[in-house]
DNA sequence: CCTTTTTTAGATGGTAGATTCTAGAATCAA
DNA sequence: TTGATTCTAGAATCTACCATCTAAAAAAGG
């Protein structure tokens, strides 16, 4: 089988994650990354074939473990909680949450063709379970339904992940109440 | 008096707005904006500096123009118009609100000292609004104003942008849907 | 016309960081 | 033990870009 490896693919991008966390994504040096984890430049691109492909793949892993519960929320009927599930992971995630949320675009900037097919899985995968929720509930179009769920909770926790902080609890009702109030079938009209 | 310039700040900060909201920050490099304007490298740092500074006072230019709407809408105690002015103001400025509100981080990583006075009048202004226009308002705090005012919007405008979109008139309604809602005093007890 | 001031002009230097390359070490199977 | 395989190791290279520097051009004033 060959030697085993010393320095994972995971514990790379644990790595990579917490100086983007700390200093953002362009600290995140081929030679920062391997500095702070002790290993020479060589076995990250061993790992690796580039940069570009390292910070992908460390943008996909975070996603994908943020969205699971959306989509679970949202396969359940439940849009409150899934809009309620951003501000709750971004407490039990702080740094995955800051690496996800706040820098997907320095991230990846030039996405590697090599993983478009991941990408594409991604977005559709979050697609999917939204079109099947909005389906149910009618009146809600799917840009409503996608503004209830991503942007709103998106906004909410935005300044706290800048400044490094969890999200504090008035968060939580704030996205509730602004939700319920998206998806209210008639606001305009008292006693309706 | 001396030659007159040719290339005046405006029209340099100008070309590296376009550049960053068709291809980011990362390509308004100083020969790339040098290229696009038609002039040499040199002429950009009789302007500025640094690119840092060249890009400090982009972002800064761009937030001064976009806060004036949202400072003018709290003193005059209007919120939801404070909270409209955002998708409103991208709609009319599509290229300097993606500038301004997509890419703060990147543009200004490392902010230049010179500028920290100039940093701070931009902050504060924002906050004594906010304070002031709280204090107006019972019950409704300080953080709670600020999401109906700032996160809120830029929640709902920000997916748009990415897309080099302007935000469609349904946001409109979500943004003050939600602003109304969030700031309710009593949401919960119907009929209150 | 001549001087002064301001700006254009672009080649050149310097640096940070991604990537490559060669050597050698660790493990497994036979 | 030996060979094959997979990995570590880190120096060397390559590239892109910021920043500087010298010279010359273009006004404005006298």
């Amino acid at each position: 089988m060959g030697r085993p490896g010393k320095f994972t693919e995971d514990r790379i991008l644990d790595t990579a994650m917490a100086i983007t966390a700390e200093e953002g994504p362009a600290a995140a040096t081929m030679a920062a990354i391997a500095g702070r984890l002790g290993a020479p430049t060589g076995s990250l691109y061993h790992r690796f074939a580039s940069r570009d492909l390292l910070m992908a793949a460390l943008w996909l892993r975070g996603v994908r473990r943020f969205q699971h519960g959306v989509i679970e929320a949202l396969a359940a009927g439940d849009v409150e909680a899934a809009a309620l599930h951003t501000p709750r992971w971004c407490r039990d995630h702080l740094a995955e949450a800051a690496t996800v949320l706040l820098h997907r675009r320095e991230l990846v900037a030039r996405w590697p063709g090599e993983l478009a097919g991941q990408l594409e899985g991604v977005n559709t995968g979050l697609a999917a379970a939204l079109d099947a929720c909005a389906a149910r509930l009618p009146g809600v179009g799917r840009e409503r339904l996608l503004f209830a769920v991503v942007d709103l909770p998106y906004g909410a926790v935005r300044r706290h992940l800048m400044a490094g902080q969890p999200p504090p609890p008035l968060v939580d009702e704030l996205v509730a109440r602004a939700c319920r109030a998206v998806l209210d079938p008639v606001p305009e009209v008292r006693g309706g």
